[in-house]
DNA sequence: CATCAAGGCCAC
DNA sequence: GTGGCCTTGATG
C-alpha cells in the first residue's frame, strides 16, 4: 500500500515543500500501513526593516574613513557605548549550552502550534510512558501537526511512535523541516538584519541579479508562524499536488520571482563542487594584496564532498596541502561565472574598493574599526580575537534569544552564540585556527580579499531591494563567499528546486520502511504473533505487560536501530565521512537523546531545565542530576559537527536519527553514560557487522 | 626588509 | 572573557 501527497506551495516569499508518503506492506487485514513521513521544506523570505537599514546607512559619515588605519591604535570607548550597553544587556548565553540548533525539543508554551507542540512532547513521553506502563496513547495522524520550532534555527525533527487513525496504525517517521536562512544554517548564519551598513555601499553599484540576498526582519516570526500552523491539508489543497511519494517525483517547486530560493540557495552551497563550481586560478584583488591570494587556490572549504573529510579538521595544519576555491564577493553574478578574473574586476570595477577602504570600514560583524584580514575576512581586533579565543577553546555558545541578537560594538559582549554565528556568517574560517598553535608565517587556507558577507551582500544592498534577493544575499554570505554554483545562470538561480541533499536523502527515504520479509522475521521472533511486528501496529495497548512486551519493544527498537543506521550509512554525506567519525557522532548523538529522556522523564525540574527554546540545561544542572558526562558528549558532538562542518542536511539527518532513536529508547534501560542494550548493535552496525 | 596574518600576553 | 598590543615567521 502506498498513499502519498505532497504539495509545494510558493506564496509570498516563502516555499513550502510538504511531503506526506505512507507506504509499507498493509497488514493482511489492511489495516495499517508502517510507516510514512512527512517532508516540509519551508523556506521564508522576508524583508528586512527597511527603515533601520536606512537609517544605518543614512547615519554613517562616509568622509570619517579616510583616514590611514592605525592598527596600534587603542580604541577609545565612548561612554555613551557603555551606557547602551548597559542600557541593552540581556542575559548572558553561557558556555557549554546547547545551541538551539542542538536542541531539538521545543517546550515554549507560547508555541503558535500548540496543539502540535504538545503532541510532540507528548508523543516523547508517551513513548517513555509506554516503556513503562506498557501503553501507548494514539494520536491521529494529523498532518498539520508537522511543525516548526518556534526558534527558526532549529530544523525541527520529528518522529513519533506508531499512531493510530482509526483502524490505521501509522508508524509515522516524521521530518519536518524548516528552512529559512537561518534555520539552515545551523552555525553558519547569521541574521543579516543585524549586518551593519558599511560605507561601501555607497560606492557600490551592484547589479540586482548580482545579489542574492536578503535580511530577516521582524515579520520573520509571523511568516513562520504561518507556516507552522497551515496545514498540510491545505498546501494541498492550494496547489492540488497530490501521488507522488517522494522528493524526488515531487514537481519543481514553482518558481516565483519572490522565492528565490532559499532552496535553492541553501543547497547551491552544497554542490559547489560540482563541474559548474569548477575551480578557477586564483587572482589577484589588488597587486598590494597579490600574496594573500597566492596561496589561495582552489577547492571548497564548504563543501559536502570527499574534500570535507572528517579527518581534516576545518582547523588549519600549520601547512595544509588542502587549497581553497578562491571567494567571490559576488558569486552570483552571472558575469562573473566565466570570467576568471572576475574577483578582482569586480572589486576594482564595481565596488572599487582597495584594501584601504575595506580597511577603513566598518567590522563586519560588530561595526568597530577593522584592523586587518583575519581568519577570511576584514574584521576588528576584537572579532578576530574572540573567534580565536572561542574556537580554539572549543566554546559552544547558545543564544538565549532565538539567535537574532544585534552584535555591535555595544552588544558584541552580550550574545557570544550571536557574534559567533555572525563572525562564521561573515566569513570568517574555521580553518584559519592553527591547530598547533603556530605563529606568523602565511596562512594557506582560502584567503582573499572581499568584502565579508555582510559587506558584499546584505548590507551592500540597498534597503529597497526586493526581498527576495535581499533574502538570497543572506544565505549566500553565510555560506561564504564562493558558494555558489557559478555555472547557474542568475535565472536558474531563482528558480527554486529540490536541494541536491535533501533529494538524496529523501532517495534512501524507503530505508525507513519495512518490507514483507522484515516484518514476517520480525513477527516470527516476537513473542507472540499480535505483540510485533511493530507490536502489531494496529494495537499497541499491549496490555499484556510482561516482559515479552519489554522484549519486543527492545525488539523493535533494535530493526528499528538497524534501519536507522541504514539509512543514515546511506546519507550522501554521512557514508563518506569515516567510521569513527560516524561512530563519533551517532554515540554522541545517543547520549542528548538520553539528556532528553532524562529531561521528559522529570530528572529535571520545570524551571531548572528547558529542553529547547528555553535556557537549556547548565553544567551545574547536569552536574546535578548526574549528567554532566552526557552534556559532555553532547557539547563534543556539537563541537564535532562544527569540526566536521556538517551542514544543515546532514545535521537534519543526525537529528532526524536523534529523535527517531529517542522515540524508541528505553531510558529505564540506558545508562547515563548512553550506553544502553542497542549500543552493542549500534556499534555492530557501524562497523558493517550486519 | 617590509608586510601581515597568525598566536600570545596581559591589563581590565 | 575581552580586547589591545606584541611577537612570530612565511612570503615577496
Amino acid at each position: 500500500m502506498s498513499s502519498e501527497g505532497e504539495a509545494v506551495k510558493v506564496e509570498g516569499g516563502h516555499i513550502s515543500v510538504t511531503t506526506i508518503s505512507m507506504s509499507g506492506p498493509e497488514s493482511s487485514n489492511g489495516q495499517f500501513s508502517y510507516s510514512s513521513s512527512g517532508v516540509r521544506i519551508s523556506v521564508s523570505s522576508e524583508p528586512q526593516d527597511e527603515d533601520s537599514t536606512d537609517a544605518e546607512i543614512s547615519k554613517i559619515d562616509f568622509t570619517q574613513h579616510q583616514y590611514e588605519v592605525n592598527m596600534r591604535n587603542k580604541k577609545k570607548r565612548s561612554s555613551g557605548q557603555c551606557d547602551q550597553a548597559k542600557e541593552q544587556e540581556r542575559p548572558m548565553s553561557w558556555e557549554g549550552e546547547l545551541s538551539d540548533s542542538e536542541m531539538v525539543i521545543d517546550t515554549s508554551t507560547n508555541n503558535v502550534d500548540e496543539n502540535s507542540s504538545s503532541l510532540d512532547l507528548q508523543s516523547s513521553r508517551d513513548s517513555i510512558d509506554t516503556l513503562r506502563n506498557v501503553s501507548i496513547k494514539t494520536e491521529p495522524l494529523k498532518t498539520e501537526l508537522f511543525h516548526t520550532m518556534e526558534d527558526q534555527r532549529v530544523l525541527d525533527l520529528k518522529y513519533t511512535v506508531p499512531l493510530q487513525s482509526h483502524q490505521r496504525s501509522l508508524s509515522m517517521n516524521r521530518i519536518s523541516v524548516l528552512t529559512d536562512s537561518n534555520s539552515l544554517l545551523a552555525r553558519r548564519p547569521s541574521s543579516p538584519s543585524h549586518y551593519d551598513a558599511h560605507p561601501e555601499v555607497q560606492n557600490l553599484t551592484i547589479k540586482k541579479e548580482q545579489l542574492s540576498g536578503g535580511y530577516y526582519g521582524p515579520e520573520r516570526q509571523s511568516t513562520v508562524r504561518e507556516l507552522k500552523s497551515e496545514p498540510t491539508s491545505s498546501v494541498d489543497k492550494l496547489l492540488g499536488l497530490h501521488g507522488s511519494p517522494l522528493m524526488g517525483r515531487l514537481p519543481r517547486v514553482q518558481s516565483s520571482a519572490s522565492t528565490d530560493s532559499a532552496v535553492h540557495s541553501m543547497y547551491t552551497h552544497s554542490v559547489y563542487s560540482s563541474p559548474s563550481a569548477s575551480p578557477r586560478p586564483s587572482r589577484h584583488y589588488t597587486p598590494s594584496l597579490s600574496r594573500n591570494n597566492s596561496d589561495a587556490s582552489h577547492s571548497s572549504c564548504y563543501s559536502y564532498s570527499s574534500e570535507f573529510s572528517p579527518t581534516h579538521s576545518p582547523v588549519q595544519s600549520r601547512h595544509p596541502h588542502v587549497v581553497y576555491r578562491e571567494a567571490a564577493v559576488f558569486p552570483a553574478s552571472p558575469a562573473h561565472d566565466e570570467d576568471a578574473d572576475g574577483t578582482d574586476d569586480r572589486l576594482h570595477h564595481h565596488q572599487g574598493i582597495s584594501r584601504q577602504q575595506l580597511i577603513n570600514s566598518p567590522c563586519p560583524i560588530c561595526g568597530d574599526k577593522i584592523s586587518g584580514f583575519h581568519y577570511g575576512i576584514f574584521s576588528c581586533e576584537s572579532c578576530k580575537g574572540f573567534f580565536k579565543r572561542t574556537v580554539q577553546n572549543r566554546k559552544n555558545y547558545m543564544c538565549l534569544r532565538g539567535g537574532n541578537c544585534p552584535v555591535t560594538v555595544a552588544t558584541r559582549k552580550k550574545c557570544p552564540a550571536c557574534r559567533f554565528d555572525k563572525c562564521l556568517g561573515c566569513g570568517m574560517k574555521l580553518e584559519a585556527i592553527r591547530e598547533d598553535r603556530t605563529r606568523g608565517g602565511r596562512s594557506t587556507y582560502q584567503c582573499s580579499y572581499t568584502l565579508s558577507g555582510a559587506a558584499s551582500t546584505g548590507s551592500l544592498l540597498s534597503a529597497h531591494a526586493p526581498a527576495t534577493l535581499r533574502h538570497a544575499s543572506s544565505l549566500t554570505c553565510v555560506n561564504g563567499p564562493g558558494s555558489y554554483n557559478r555555472g547557474e545562470s542568475s535565472n536558474s538561480r531563482l528558480t527554486p528546486d529540490i536541494p541536491p541533499l535533501l533529494q538524496e536523502i529523501m532517495d534512501v527515504e524507503h530505508l525507513w520502511q519495512y518490507n514483507e520479509s522484515e516484518l514476517s522475521r520480525m513477527s516470527k521472533s516476537s513473542s507472540s504473533p499480535s505483540a510485533n511486528p511493530l507490536l502489531a501496529a494496529s494495537g499497541i495497548t499491549a496490555q499484556n505487560s510482561s516482559a515479552d512486551f519489554l522484549a519486543d519493544l527492545c525488539n523493535i527498537a533494535d530493526h528499528r536501530l538497524y534501519k536507522i543506521v541504514k539509512w543514515c550509512k546511506s546519507l550522501p554525506l554521512f557514508k563518506n565521512i569515516s567510521i569513527d567519525d560516524q561512530i563519533c557522532l551517532l554515540i554522541n548523538s545517543w547520549c542528548e537523546l538520553l539528556v532528553l529522556s532524562c529531561c521528559y522523564r522529570g530528572v529535571s525540574t520545570p524551571g531548572e531545565v528547558r529542553v529547547g527554546g528555553g535556557r537549556g540545561i547548565t553544567l551545574q544542572q547536569s552536574a546535578k542530576y548526574g549528567l554532566t558526562p552526557c552534556i559532555e558528549r553532547m557539547l563534543s558532538f556539537t563541537d564535532h559537527l562544527r569540526r566536521l562542518r556538517v551542514d544543515r542536511y546532514e545535521y537534519v539527518a543526525l537529528k532526524f536519527f536523534m529523535q527517531v532513536g529517542k522515540e524508541m529508547l528505553n531510558p529505564a534501560n540506558k545508562s547515563k553514560d548512553g550506553e544502553g542494550p542497542s549500543f552493542n548493535l549500534l556499534m555492530e552496525l557501524l562497523r558493517g557487522d550486519h
